[in-house]
DNA sequence: ACATTAACTGTTA
DNA sequence: TAACAGTTAATGT
């Protein structure tokens, strides 16, 4: 059986529990770390970038997201604090509900629990991939992990038909790289074929 | 604001 | 010691 990898949530049902629809300025953040989780999120458009800073104020992004994609979630589960910070890349329409009412979701609409576990293991195992390739030294293993895990999201599976949507600087963000050593390793990359590179953007 | 290059430093296979 | 990622800084788009 082949679903699409992840559908989220119906937005007649999230409307129908009264979730709001919040607009986000590029910067703004939607949440930051140690906040409570208290709501639900679900993208309807724009980006937003779940991030983290070190102790030394180096910045780690664990996850760029685009069009109709859920975040912050799994705090929802365990009673805790977020982890990590969510931030809006560009302006960002986003569904946000009480957590009260997704939990009423998932009761009243069992097919929505099914779906919400599915986009789960799918994240889970990209991210249990993501874990390997980061675990390396290889730079060409990170970058490809990280670049097969956004592909990941798509449909389009041919060679070089995956438009990466993210600055030099982002992907090493992504990758806990340089940006010199980004740009360096992708001109390696697309001497060896394994993606190529038209005025700057990467197709993957 | 983002991308590239070059020259240098330190680490490691 | 040769390769290669990080650092710094200058320059290009």
């Amino acid at each position: 059986m082949k679903t699409i990898s992840c559908m989220k949530i119906d937005e007649k049902i999230l409307t129908s529990f009264g979730a709001e629809i919040k607009n986000y300025k590029p910067k703004e953040f939607i949440f930051q770390e140690g906040d409570m989780a208290l709501f639900y999120y679900q993208t309807i458009s724009g980006t937003v970038k779940i991030n983290h800073y070190n102790e030394d104020g180096k910045e780690f992004i664990h996850n760029i997201l685009g069009e109709n994609q859920s975040f912050g979630d799994s705090p929802l589960f365990l009673d805790k604090e977020y982890p990590m910070n969510a931030v809006a890349l560009a302006p960002s329409v986003i569904y946000k509900l009480p957590k009260g009412r997704f939990f009423q979701i998932l009761e009243e609409y069992p097919e929505t629990s099914i779906e919400l576990n599915n986009c789960f293991s799918h994240r889970l195992h990209y991210q249990m991939l993501m874990m390997q390739n980061m675990a390396s030294q290889n730079p060409i293993r990170r970058i490809k992990g990280l670049m097969d895990y956004l592909k990941s999201f798509h449909e389009k599976i041919d060679p070089f038909s995956f438009h990466i949507q993210l600055t030099r600087q982002q992907i090493a963000d992504l990758t806990g790289l340089r940006v010199e050593t980004i740009i360096r390793t992708l001109k390696k990359m697309e001497k060896e074929n394994a993606l190529k590179i038209e005025n700057k953007q990467i197709l993957y």
